[in-house]
DNA sequence: CTGAAAGCGCTTACAG
DNA sequence: CTGAAAGCGCTTACAG
């Protein structure tokens, strides 16, 4: 493995010369950080331009400034990735590039706790910003020591002193349980997430059992993992297990696809038969025989949320408040209609819920 | 803006102490490049366990060794993020990962040449990959001047001297029309890309007119940018100005989203009244009321493959093609019918076509 | 307003 | 098999 040899930058040390001060002058000219005389100043810059001169960010860092970088740490490998995530992540992108940062984006496999620490201790960003948390996650307990300034997106179980913006999942379960109840149905199937480690997916399943305590409703579950096809699967439990059901709600865009697909296979229309309501918002979903009834997860506001206090955090701004929970949104489709007597009677609109 | 003060992290000096040897050693301990007594080098890993210690790669890169990492320079702005895209990075993060390579996405707004240049200057990566390349393309220019290693998902119009991977797209769109004209269709319609300084779009344009002019057919097209909207606004103008079409197809699946509920909401059923092809192959395709037949743009294999490639360069292994032709896939749905005198005959399948 | 010098944490000739 | 020292390209006290 021979070192590569890319054309060779120009240095402080050539752009000095170039404008006849020291590099110390330079480095002043740049960072602003004491005075230069405007004259030396003009040259100094014009000395720049010409060489085309762009300071190394890797020597700067070494010498002691912050990157101006900041990290997303994203494990490609669990599920897969969805549209809401891509959606995080533009919206975190967008955010952090406006204020001058750059963003990178840290994907391995599979993030551990080693992996954490590279990133750390790498001294390649100022700053981190954690998504897919878990109830119990080593990653959050390593950044904690390690002191570098850190956003969660979602929560563990115990969040004392940590910084997060999280939907809030009871509300958004809640809402559509609430609505659904309101719209007169009384067996409601859940197609819920798995995997429980998963912080958001634990207090989904929490709040569905919640709620259902709260309307003295049964608690139809049936668990599917972030597919299409267990979401299809689980359709299918639930109707065949509850086949008095009259409005199922899926937990994410992902395994709507294939609860909706089921739905269809089975013969059951949407939403004469059965009214459903989809977790998250896809583009995707138009292709759905109706608008679907959802509740909106919200990741670009969640993201950009997320992305401007870790901002806040490294510019040493104070931050109004280090936990944020963001309240779900109900949009209201053609996929969810009003039951009476075991029979339903066509489109409606609640009034106060958009 | 304080300086962060981040748990102190260990240093080569520390382990080198803690050892009894000089840092020399411990350095080649870890890089292996010139031999080091099992007893010390025993003592050396021992120090570095007790310590936590991790090189910092700052340090290394500015000493002048690789930083083993590489770059995907994602442009945010430009439409938006695709599913295919997210295939691509999720594909190219396996193979790069898989490599024991830092996988770094840089995103920016509008990633231009300045940004570039902060990139390959800044000696974060070893080697760049570069996407959504445009027919003449300024960042690759410099790219080419810095001399940094490179390969391109996609291709300029001029490609001499530069590696890339790229789906066939002429052969794409060929496979397309051929396979329509087989069952039967006369009269069809592509709704086609409108930016075509997009390399890849104006391929796929110059392919669907080559292909219509070998079957004498006309050359229906309607152009849409990257957005459902546009789809379906475009599939609309198609069925106005040629009423006789039997047959479409869309040049990728976020326009056949809008195309598809065009389609349904005037009444024309896929496949009885329109046999419909996409390009992409997307999960959510699922959603649409038949399984789609599908031109696979094959993202997972493009991307790996100039991973790769990329990866191969970095080591300084010889290439057996520095420019891959990927050629695309045909996969049959039930979206597409045979075509006879004017009426569908139902589903068929053609041999020899997957 | 400006410079000379030390130091960030490594790697790598150069010596032995 | 191992060390002492120079140097990567910056920043930042310390002087003036």
């Amino acid at each position: 493995m021979t070192p590569r040899k890319t054309k060779p930058r120009p240095t402080i040390n050539e752009v000095a010369q170039r404008a006849g001060v020291a590099k110390t002058t330079v480095s002043h000219a740049i960072s602003g950080k004491r005075p230069v005389a405007p004259a030396t100043r003009e040259r100094v810059f014009a000395a720049m331009h010409e060489l085309q001169y762009s300071p190394s960010p890797i020597a700067r860092r070494l010498a002691g400034s912050p990157s101006h970088a900041i990290a997303l740490v994203f494990p490609l490998a669990s599920p897969t990735i969805a549209d809401v995530e891509v959606r995080y992540i533009a919206s975190i992108g967008a955010v952090v590039n406006q204020h001058g940062y750059t963003f990178l984006t840290l994907t391995a496999p599979e993030v551990n706790v080693d992996d954490i620490r590279q990133i750390v201790y790498s001294g390649l960003v100022d700053g981190v910003l954690l998504m897919r948390i878990q109830q119990k996650d080593e990653r959050v307990k390593l950044l904690k020591e390690t002191d570098i300034p850190f956003v969660m997106i979602g929560r563990t179980r115990d969040n004392k002193g940590l910084t997060f913006v999280d939907l809030n999942g009871e509300a958004a379960i809640g809402l559509a349980v609430d609505y659904l109840v309101e719209l007169g149905h009384h067996a409601l199937g859940f197609i819920c997430p798995q995997d429980l480690n998963f912080a958001f997916a634990q207090r989904i399943v929490k709040g569905f059992e919640k709620s259902c305590d709260k309307h003295q409703l049964p608690c139809n579950m049936a668990p599917a993992v972030w597919s299409a096809d267990a979401g299809y699967r689980a359709m299918l439990v639930l109707l065949e297990q509850h086949p008095e059901m009259t409005a199922a709600i899926a937990w994410s865009e992902v395994v709507t696809v294939g609860a909706v697909s089921a739905l269809r296979d089975m013969g059951r229309k949407i939403p004469d038969d059965i009214s459903f309501i989809s977790f998250d918002r896809s583009e995707h979903l138009h292709l759905a025989s109706s608008d679907l009834t959802v509740i909106d997860t919200r990741p670009e506001a969640v993201g950009a949320q997320a992305a401007q206090m870790l901002i806040s955090l490294l510019k040493d701004e104070p931050l109004e408040r280090t936990q944020v929970l963001m309240p779900p949104l109900l949009i209201n489709g053609k996929s969810t209609v009003r039951h009476v007597n075991g029979q339903h009677v066509g489109y409606t609109k609640v009034p106060g819920i958009h």
